[in-house]
DNA sequence: TTCCATGTTCCGCA
DNA sequence: TTGCGGAACATGGA
């Protein structure tokens, strides 16, 4: 369940209980989940050393030890354990005092590997800004669309532009504040632009708390209504199902315009 | 059996 | 260079 809400979770997760106790042993039980980096590498920047840091741009993890950056890429299905290691782990770092954590990814599309520089990661990738960052201001985002063309879902859907949404939470920003997902970025004002920042904040740090406490979402939003044909529970339109960027994406027909 | 899935990357085309 | 559609990757659930 991994976009930029849900890996903030799983960074306090890792932060709470994973720091400052010295990695006994690592094992990779398969490797196709390794990004640019080796098990014995794994091992060296790893084993001995303790995690002091963790951080987060996008959907991307990073974690720091003695040496450098474990790096944590969740994919479609990863999700972190501590405690027991489930059935579908990939990753199992065991610490000194016996307790493990264990980063699973059923899917495979996770990725695992070390990180010299996490700035030099993100430039090197090509990362937009996380919409979190507290640099990134309603000017740097309507700055952003200001330079780009095409449909605004798949504008924020890629991660050169903004790094950290995902197909669920983009059609949820799209639904709040009634642009279709195909409207070209411009013809989407001033005044829009800033009321898009400000929503996208507004959902992402609630999605955050909402998970943290395990509450649920507003039966208002459209990640409770994701079924083609439902009643739009703010304007009594009806959701429509299409795909846009690839992806599934949902919305209202009738109070988001195109 | 078939379709679908909250992600990323690569290829080809305009 | 930019934007976009399609395919591939891998696996389980409905």
């Amino acid at each position: 369940v991994p976009e930029l809400p849900e890996v903030e979770i799983y960074r306090r997760y890792f932060a709470r209980h994973a720091l400052g106790q010295p990695v006994a042993s690592v094992q990779v039980t398969d490797r196709r989940i390794l990004h640019r980096a080796t098990v014995p590498a794994l091992r060296k920047a790893l084993v001995g050393s303790s995690f002091h840091h963790t951080r987060r741009h996008g959907k991307h993890f990073f974690a720091q030890a003695d040496t450098g950056w474990l790096y944590l890429h969740f994919g479609m299905t990863g999700d972190l354990h501590y405690g027991a290691a489930p059935k579908f782990s990939r990753l199992i770092i065991t610490f000194e005092n016996d307790a493990v954590l264990a980063f699973e990814d059923m899917r495979l599309f996770g990725r695992v590997g070390v990180v010299r520089d996490p700035d030099q990661f993100i430039r090197e990738h090509r990362l937009g800004p996380d919409p979190l960052d507290p640099t990134f201001g309603a000017g740097g985002f309507a700055e952003l669309l200001g330079r780009r063309r095409g449909a605004v879902k798949s504008l924020l859907m890629n991660q050169r532009n903004i790094a950290g949404l995902g197909n669920l939470w983009v059609d949820e920003i799209l639904y709040q504040t009634g642009v279709h997902p195909r409207r070209s970025v411009e013809k989407i004002g001033r005044t829009k632009r800033q009321e898009m920042f400000r929503v996208m904040g507004r959902i992402l740090n609630s999605a955050i708390e909402r998970q943290e406490r395990a509450a649920s979402y507003p039966k208002n939003w459209l990640i409770e209504n994701r079924d083609e044909g439902a009643e739009c529970r703010r304007c009594g339109g009806r959701i429509t199902r299409t795909v846009v960027f690839g992806r599934t994406t949902y919305y209202c027909a009738a109070h988001q315009r195109g």
